[in-house]
DNA sequence: TAATATCGTTACGACGAGGTAACGTAATGC
DNA sequence: GCATTACGTTACCTCGTCGTAACGATATTA
């Protein structure tokens, strides 16, 4: 009674031509019948999985982080950690509509928290939590100034990634030495962190 | 021959809800007829002026930044200058749907480029300039490095900005001074802001 | 083999939203 | 007063997209 399987690869195709739509197209503008197209599927293998777009695009979020996540031991050195994980988060956000996934969560927040909820929690938080760790681990080699408040520098190095991609403006190997450097030299020891 | 002359009180209502509703729903969902119905309007009044509406949204754009521009004299200090400017970037940036409109803008940066540029020029380009202009009297007054990266400096701090937004978290005076703080050892003199 | 559930294809229903046409009315210049 | 242009209201056309319904075909279990 169990009937025919649902197709795994279906499953795959479904969820790659998901993210890939919507990082082309954002969340409004990609339509269900170009993911069912380029999945190699129909319409209705589609909804037999989803029930409607936002949850599919939920599933895609998801997946969105779903590759190779834990970043292969960074250097030891802290500023050439930081710069190592910049610059493959930079790589991420300038690819052609590296914006597009973001942006339109944002417009969607009103009508859809949860699409960008989830996408806080899957792509910026586990990303967060390296750079905390490098940071921590600054901490203890006398990198960093043990009252440096990480909350802050984490914001201050994504951000601005952020400001440049919001920018539309490359991200240079010059431009990130010196975000990373004014960092550091804003959290060295010493340097009375004072609030 | 002259006809009755288009209303200005419509103008300005037109404008007004245009800006009004692209903030609170983003530019897709924004309606054409949720405009003309604030703005007390018919729905010809609005395509008498604007052929369609990605011209009305670009003119809502221009519109956005008619208001009281210019920074009333920032303080001569440096970093109470920053935070002044920062401070009001926040409060604009925070409220609710604050990153609608950039969110849908760059969501919509494929399908219509123009958009998203007419909102860097007329709301981030003016901002940075005043931002670059206190750090330009800072380096002057001694406050900061005379070969500190400008450009970096604003992307930093702007960005800081817009982390904060796109986490949806709040922008606290202490976590201000925080950034305003590290931004500032950063690019303190005689710290050798080496490349 | 019978029963069941999936598959891709095709077509369709429903609905929202952009934009226009046609009114009768109001305000201007000549 | 007359021509002209804008006004608000209403109705309408058109198109795109979400989501479903109905196929015949295929893969599984009993």
């Amino acid at each position: 009674m169990t009937g025919r399987p649902r197709s795994e690869e279906a499953d795959r195709a479904i969820l790659a031509a998901a993210v890939h739509l919507l990082a082309r197209d954002g969340y409004q503008s990609m339509r269900m019948s170009d993911v069912a197209l380029e999945a190699g599927v129909g319409k209705p293998t589609l909804y037999r999985r989803y029930p409607n777009k936002p949850e599919l695009v939920a599933a895609a979020i998801v997946a969105l982080t779903a590759g190779p996540q834990p970043e292969p031991d960074p250097p030891a050195d802290t500023r050439a950690a930081l710069l190592v994980l910049l610059r493959s988060t930079a790589w991420a956000l300038a690819t052609p509509g590296g914006m597009t996934i973001l942006g339109s969560l944002l417009a969607q927040e009103r009508r859809d928290p949860d699409l960008i909820t989830a996408f806080r929690a899957r792509v910026f938080e586990p990303r967060h939590a390296v750079v905390r760790g490098v940071l921590t681990r600054g901490i203890k080699a006398g990198d960093v100034d043990s009252t440096a408040p990480l909350e802050i520098v984490v914001d201050v190095l994504f951000g601005a990634l952020l400001a440049r991609a919001v920018l539309g403006e490359p991200v240079t190997e010059d431009w990130l030495a010196g975000v990373v450097g004014l960092a550091m030299r804003g959290v060295a020891p010493g340097s009375a962190v004072r609030s």
